[in-house]
DNA sequence: TAAAATCCCGTGAACGTTCACAGTCTAATC
DNA sequence: GATTAGACTGTGAACGTTCACGGGATTTTA
């Protein structure tokens, strides 16, 4: 624990509601102006019925009191808050925080709010707290980006939420009624695996994300979809279970040589633990990629400067996330309209292949 | 002119809401148990004034009929919204990330909600835009985690926010008036520096981040705190000025050796930095630490798997995002209370040196 | 020229909750 | 037995906005 050493002596700023000036509402604008309430209303929502001198009139009373519409009163009566939720593991790791970059540029370009929403999965009643959260502030959609594997969470959730708000799941199996976007994470660890084969490696192992999370679970089939196809070996004792940091590549790799000697090449599902194998090769003296060859998933920026330079599935989750703001504020403003609301449609993106140096 | 959002393009509230159920409010539950509706809100807010019996039977109805308190309608009337605005320049890179990870849990730990408003530098109304939304959300309290050197834009901010909301600044320069939580980066940068002088190097370049930032400009004076006190040189050809890109790294060094042939280390801003300087180094032939030792900055989890372990400063944003919530929380409870409130005070975390293999 | 349409603006109600205050009933006190 | 205190519950207003509707003045159409 580093200690917390005070720079100044506390700024003493004695801060009693008291001086807090009071808000200007729209009826200080209305008495000033001389018109109605209703009439500013229409001013500040581009309404057309009001002639050009008074919008012009009312617009200069609203830069001179700095008056500022009230969210929280419109979204009371309009019934839309503007806001999407975001139920999310955090951003700490690669992929979550590109997935809520995207997210976040689409939604602040398309004029919506974000109420983000942390799962601990540790706790279990953490669903329903975020659920709780997201009706009592009337969201008007929500981006579920927390792919675990049962779906079982996910159905309750859709079933308590979706009448409020639309949903979008992100990453994880097909869902009954609601659309799900996604990279084909099969896809990706499919290519990257046929690349070792094509390379020439024979004993591949697997270095697996956290396995009740739906993209480690595909992943690791596409690995199995390449080593099948081509009738190489692809047993458990091939696959060691890592939690997307590199230290659990290192130690992945550690006990996969123990486990089986003739191994000669790695499929990490992400990039942070591939370079965990990097470094754990390098100390047992294993040569990459002459005696093991390394491919990853993620394609993070850094991945380029790995020595040796980290051949790895390149996808874009920041453009996923932006796909599912858009879809979603389209169904969105689709069903305002009364028009007759077609969900969002799902969809895969691919990832390709980036060939570096490791494989 | 403030930015006074509509709330959309002439919608024809159809409001045929068909299929939406009717939400269900504080009315429906206090007809369902024969009291009055505020019996319910009593119940709902834990207040003293309610008969167990009574609270029992509410309670169940509670959970029979799916209730869920209308967050927007109680913001309204309580001049409170339980939100904290943050903004921040996105959480692409590790330190950010690492900041809104400390928030987002102390947050949701003390039942604060986030408005999150990235800020792009490079649209000039974006303030405005930030500054509207945060007013307009009612939001409670402000984090202002986008650290620019100038200080002007902070400053507008903060006189137009004031009145609103109380605010805590992250990482930049003392502003009147508010409090400003950091990390030492200058003692940070000077630990680094002096230990590539302690192990004997002797033309140490230096490769900075972006100019306007103060965490940039601050690590650049350490790093010249150091040589200056060493009496060794730190002229401008001994830096290059980096984007936190380890792409930018490795051109920086390239440039740098270039400019200055005897340039025996480098201490660079970010770990992201310093890996595209070992890449660069290896590139160029010159061997880390023996011919060219290298420091960072940040201890991101993978730079000890950098190959050599990179030796770098340790900091902990994380916990610095923990500490402003806490303060934040603390000095809007007081104010709550009428309590006279001392503003949360500023401080500054001490980071500390991690050496291992680059230096 | 009368009727209809258009433009512009205002009035009262409503959104769903909490606040301030006023009550009623029972138990305790003198 | 009257008074007081305490426990519990209800009433009407308020938060700041938009909605549905109404209506007068002006212009267009029949």
């Amino acid at each position: 624990m580093p200690d917390v050493n005070p720079v100044s002596p506390r700024f003493a700023r004695t801060h009693t509601n008291k001086h807090q000036p009071a808000r200007i509402t729209i009826r200080h604008v209305a008495a000033e102006a001389g018109v109605s309430v209703q009439t500013i209303s229409r001013v500040i929502n581009n309404h057309p019925d009001v002639s050009d001198a008074t919008r012009e009139q009312v617009q200069q009373i609203i830069v001179k009191l700095k008056y500022r519409p009230n969210g929280i009163a419109r979204s009371l009566i309009t019934q839309t808050s503007r806001t999407l939720g975001v139920v999310a593991s955090g951003f700490q790791l690669y992929g979550p925080a590109q997935l809520l970059t995207g997210i976040e540029r689409e939604a602040t370009e398309l004029g919506w709010h974000l109420l983000l929403q942390i799962v601990d999965p540790h706790k279990p009643n953490d669903y329903d707290r975020v659920t709780s959260n997201l009706i009592s502030q009337n969201v008007d959609g929500v981006i579920w980006a927390y792919p675990e594997l049962t779906g079982e969470r996910e159905r309750a959730f859709h079933q308590q939420v979706q009448p409020f708000a639309q949903i979008v799941f992100l990453s994880m199996e097909p869902i009954r009624g609601s659309p799900v976007l996604s990279i084909d994470n099969r896809l990706g660890a499919r290519l990257a695996t046929e690349h070792l084969i094509r390379r020439g490696y024979r004993h591949i192992g697997l270095i697996s994300g956290p396995k009740p999370l739906w993209s480690s679970e595909q992943r690791k089939l596409g690995w199995e979809d390449a080593l099948m196809a081509a009738k190489l070996p692809h047993g458990p004792r091939q696959i060691a279970e890592g939690d997307w940091s590199s230290a659990s590549g290192d130690a992945g790799l550690t006990r996969l040589l123990h486990q089986s000697p003739k191994l000669d090449a790695v499929f990490a599902s992400n990039d942070q633990m591939a370079l965990g194998v990097l470094k754990a090769a390098h100390r047992l003296g294993r040569k990459v990629p002459k005696e093991l060859g390394v491919v990853g998933f993620d394609d993070m920026p850094e991945s380029a400067y790995f020595s040796p330079a980290l051949t790895t599935v390149h996808h874009d989750l920041s453009q996923l996330g932006q796909l599912a703001v858009r879809e979603l504020s389209q169904a969105l403003h689709a069903a305002r309209e009364g028009k007759p609301v077609s969900a969002p449609a799902s969809l895969m993106l691919q990832p390709w292949l980036v060939v570096r140096e490791s494989a």
